[in-house]
DNA sequence: TTCCAGGCGTATC
DNA sequence: GATACGCATGGA
């Protein structure tokens, strides 16, 4: 890690990080664009992140938080590099890295990345993040799931989030009574870990898949979109190289952001 | 107006 | 197990 200190901010030289393609590629819906960088939270603590010449500005935080909760956050402690290595032996995949190379993947907190991908399902990435919006400042942080669960479903109906209001509740009020435990979900097999998401109302495969992905860094985990479906029609009609499986969620990430922007251009 | 968006529950076979 | 359809909302 090589960082050093700047009139009392961490400033940090990283290679294979771009603020853009990083906070703005459809893994987290919280970070706000400021003038020179973003602002956001990994849960309720407050990150300014800027771009400078040669280094990231890591603005308001302390050496403590920065090495145990930014760090973490941002997956500095995982070489990018040697990822891309791996992912460009593959046609497809050495396009999507040569196309956002600054791509990382976020270790969300994982009610916020479960909460968050119910909402997103038959949905689009700004209403998304404006529901996620909405939520925020109505209950003054992302709230936490015995917050929503002594709500009525009504109560979310400032939320504008349609049919999925009830999934969110549902969510919330299983994970508040113990039902659901996040954290050993966190720890179990895979398909035990999908199985058992996926009994929570509104949580299927792809939103458990993004759960695990985003919120449990579990990177083998390969969220399945509308988007996804068509990189694997039109480039992986035999499935992904043997090679790229154990990082598939990190792969599948690089395609994409790669096939939304190929598809706008 | 119609179609679509980081899908899922339900009904039906 | 596979397939068809409705679902809230809002931008294109």
């Amino acid at each position: 890690m090589d960082y050093f200190f700047k009139n009392g901010d961490i400033c940090l030289k990283q290679e294979d990080f771009d603020l853009d393609e990083t906070l703005d590629c459809g893994q987290a819906f919280r970070w706000k664009k400021t003038g020179l960088g973003y602002y956001g939270f990994y849960i309720n603590t407050p990150l300014e992140i800027i771009r400078g010449h040669d280094y990231f500005l890591f603005k308001n935080t302390t050496e403590e938080e920065f090495l145990h909760v930014w760090a973490e956050y941002f997956d500095l402690y995982t070489d990018y590099g040697e990822l891309k290595r791996i992912f460009s032996e593959d046609e497809t995949l050495s396009k999507a890295c040569k196309f956002a190379g600054g791509i990382r993947l976020l270790k969300q907190d994982k009610w916020e990345a479960l909460c968050s991908f119910i909402i997103s399902q038959n949905n689009n990435i700004p209403r998304i993040k404006g529901i996620i919006d909405r939520m925020c400042n109505g209950f003054g942080e992302f709230p936490t799931p015995l917050a929503i669960s002594r709500l009525e479903v009504s109560d979310l109906d400032f939320l504008r989030a349609g049919f999925r209001g009830k999934y969110i509740l549902d969510g919330a009020k299983r994970i508040a009574s113990g039902e659901i435990d996040l954290e050993l979900i966190s720890k179990m097999e895979l398909p035990e870990a999908r199985k058992k998401l996926q009994t929570i109302v509104g949580v299927g495969p792809k939103v458990a898949e993004c759960a695990l992905l985003y919120g449990m860094y579990r990177v083998e985990a390969f969220p399945m979109d509308v988007w996804i479906k068509r990189v694997m029609e039109k480039y992986y009609k035999n499935g992904i190289p043997n090679d790229i499986i154990p990082y598939a969620g990190i792969a599948q990430q690089f395609l994409f952001h790669y096939i939304r922007k190929f598809v706008e251009n």
